[in-house]
DNA sequence: GAGTCTCTCAGCCTTTTGGCTGATACGGCT
DNA sequence: AGCCGTATCAGCCAAAAGGCTGAGAGACTC
């Protein structure tokens, strides 16, 4: 059997070669190509075709890891994309399966487990890390929890810690209407008070 | 001369093995030991008494980064401390620098910064990322915005969610007490509500 | 021993927030 | 035409949060 070729895809040097390192133990494991950046990434899958890509999504500058995804999904579908992170954020885990990721991994997760993730990959199985999978099963569980349009600006603006006068000038609507946009909002995220509402949104969404 | 002797801390062991990876090319530094939580490091440089130890400062379980190095400098000064971690957070570097850290670099480092920050470390000369260095010099210019042990302690809190009466309730003090720790803290970070105060909080530290 | 910092608590008053009920208007779907 | 989701607004009331002043206890420093 031909071996499984792979593509790094990390801003990180520390992190790329701690991967090929692990994953040069393995024999049937080539990794062909490293990747700083997303823009880089398109490139090295265009001119290498690897089978997987391993990508991290938190990229520094440019082109974000899901962007990344969106766009060489969408030029040659012959690739799986494994996104191995640092952070899961349920916004990120939705966004990148969406995008056309088959698996998620955390960077904490077990050698045995990244391994079989790439091998499971090239044959179409998705993989993702325990609480990855349970992030994104209540996602899917609660779908009540999807936001409007108007909703989800409020609670944008609730973020930068705006009181309900402001909320309400800014969005040119009375105090009134902000109040029932925010009990819609707190109902949806489960939450009682704006505070938590905050909280749960800056850490939920990639809001920072 | 006598090569520097080099602990590696990081619960990661993708970063583990990728800095070893990284500092076996250089002939004068030589990786002896690695671990992977604050106990272990302490375990480690007890027994081998490293010249420098590279610690990542967010450990997943048990004893943090922070306490660690407190903890090493406390028995054994002989050890140059480098915080080696992924975010900058402005509290982090200002605990760790007061922990007794020699240096504070960022994962996407260049291989040079880091070799010389190590070799730097071992002489007492003391490195960082050029982004730290600036947040760090923005924290001492703004010496009132340093919160008491106390008031970090509510802020955290603070971030969950909670309400006055659950904050006291969760640290045995009275409604009153938290409300003059919340005045205080919103003073130093200069905004006005809880909510202005949890959104610059968790956008500012690391708090996830 | 006086000054400073930190943590603790109280009372009083104003502003803000949140819960509830009910209402109008517009657009899309059946 | 009727229904539903979304966005808009009002009034009322209770709860929470925030501003202010004042104050005592313990620790640490000079």
């Amino acid at each position: 059997m031909s071996p499984i070729t792979v593509l790094l895809v990390d801003d990180h040097l520390v992190v790329r070669s701690g991967l090929r390192a692990l994953l040069g133990t393995q024999p049937d494991l080539h990794v062909i190509a490293e990747a700083a950046s997303g823009e880089e990434a398109m490139d090295r899958v265009q001119e290498r075709s690897p089978d997987v890509v391993v990508m991290d999504l938190a990229m520094g500058a440019g082109m974000d890891g899901i962007e990344a995804i969106r766009r060489i999904r969408e030029r040659n579908r012959s690739q799986a994309i494994l996104v191995f992170t640092t952070y899961d954020s349920d916004a990120d885990i939705v966004r990148a399966v969406d995008a056309g990721a088959m698996g998620y991994l955390l960077q904490d997760a077990a050698p045995e487990e990244i391994f079989s993730a790439i091998r499971g990959a090239v044959q179409g199985k998705s993989v993702m890390s325990p609480p990855v999978a349970s992030r994104l099963f209540q996602q899917l569980r609660n779908p009540e929890e999807i936001l409007t349009p108007r909703e989800a600006e409020l609670l944008s603006l609730l973020t930068e810690g705006l009181s309900n006068r402001e909320l309400g000038r800014r969005l040119f609507i009375s105090e009134a209407t902000v109040k029932t946009h925010l009990a819609h909002i707190y109902a949806k995220l489960g939450v009682e008070t704006r505070a938590a509402a905050i909280a749960t949104a800056i850490r939920r969404e990639g809001m920072r």
